[in-house]
DNA sequence: TTGACAACATACCCGGTAGTATGTACCTCT
DNA sequence: AGAGGTACATACTACCGGGTATGTTGTCAA
């Protein structure tokens, strides 16, 4: 009340061009999406977008943190449990891979936004901003690779390099990013089945054993 | 000799294009890359390539079906030997993903392209160019699709749906095209143990047994 | 040597797009 | 009720980039 005035539907609002951005930077990349298109998919003008965000690159960025923030939110409760690390190691996965799919235009943008972190950025204020989505990305691998290497020292699994043990659990759990398009007759269970192969898929090529898999 | 005039002097300059135009492609993408961009790392002008190329969309085809005749020129006789299944699979699966390390800018192209395929196209003359590029990619596609199947059904892999395994595997076998960086020291050797380490990852995850692909 | 053509470079056009400047309706607080 | 601010829409500018039209140079064949 007290706070900034109107705090009760801005939120909202900005709720709705994220996510009508985030469809649009998924179903035509980046660069190839206007501020146009964005409005024109919420029934609006430039006006509106330039009234809550300075500039594309700005709306584009709060998509990246949003997706972020939305994997935080569900990975972190389970990688502060008590669990033995395969289960959690297991839970992990299949969340990571649920999300993914369930918020799959934020995610596209999460990823489209790590290759633009790696190709040249634009201003100078932006570059902070950058370092700190990047820096974002990486607590959660981080959280990720802590469980992956103290499940590799309790024997339970075995790879190589835990730096690129760690992009290939990330490229499989994604995977359902580039090729899982929503369809009419599909619930919960459809998404979960997806997941678990996904999962069972990561998991096995970690080379865990097939025991503390088996019900992914 | 008697075939078109200049056949020798030509094919030098397109491939000198192609690979340009792979370079710039995957450091800035397929939309935030120009012709000039194209140009410049060529110390030309715009007017060499479109004395070749009729535009931007046909040159990034043609980076395109190089990259894809490339992978098929080095999977076909591998897929096309009488080795045993499981052998013929685990070569298929390090002979791809080295053939990913190696023509890295051109698989990014491929890559970016099938992405392109999913969104709208452009004109409907570049259409019939998009179903034929489309079509190459699924009889690559389909050449470990039958090795799958055929593994699967000799019981030396698990899995659920031949699609979605087919996915995962490719995503594993194609992940150093977004972590993998060229820099000194890089030797053959140290792509064949990249290489390896995916194609273990994706065997694993396949559901194959250690004794097959102790060796990838 | 000269015409024809290939292989470019140069100069230009024009549509699309990021960003801005301005107008306007509504709402709130005093 | 009127002053100020929010939340937009409208109208405009500036520029970039795809594509084209035209000029220039070398080469080869007759």
């Amino acid at each position: 009340m007290s706070a900034s005035a109107t705090a009760n539907p801005v939120r909202p609002v900005q709720e709705d061009i994220l996510n009508a951005a985030a469809h649009c930077f998924m179903d035509r990349g980046y660069s190839a999406t206007s501020i146009d298109d964005v409005a024109r998919s919420l029934g609006a003008t430039k006006g509106r977008i330039y009234h809550h965000y300075r500039s594309k690159a700005d709306l584009f960025f709060d998509v990246f943190r949003h997706g972020m923030q939305m994997n935080f939110d569900v990975l972190v409760p389970i990688a502060e449990s008590s669990q033995p690390t395969a289960d959690k190691l297991r839970d992990m996965a299949k969340t990571h891979c649920i999300a993914m799919i369930r918020t799959q235009h934020f995610q596209r943008c999460v990823w489209e936004g790590v290759e633009l972190l790696q190709r040249g950025a634009t201003t100078p204020e932006q570059r902070e901003v950058l370092i700190e989505l990047q820096a974002m990305r990486d607590n959660y691998a981080e959280i990720f690779r802590t469980v992956l290497e103290a499940a590799k020292s309790e024997g339970l699994a075995r790879f190589d390099s835990s730096s690129i043990a760690l992009q290939l659990m990330f490229m499989s759990l994604n995977s359902p990013l580039f090729w899982y398009r929503e369809r009419e007759g599909q619930d919960a269970s459809t998404i979960d089945n997806i997941a678990s192969q996904c999962a069972l898929f990561a998991l096995r090529g970690l080379g865990m054993k097939e025991e503390l898999i088996a019900d992914v």
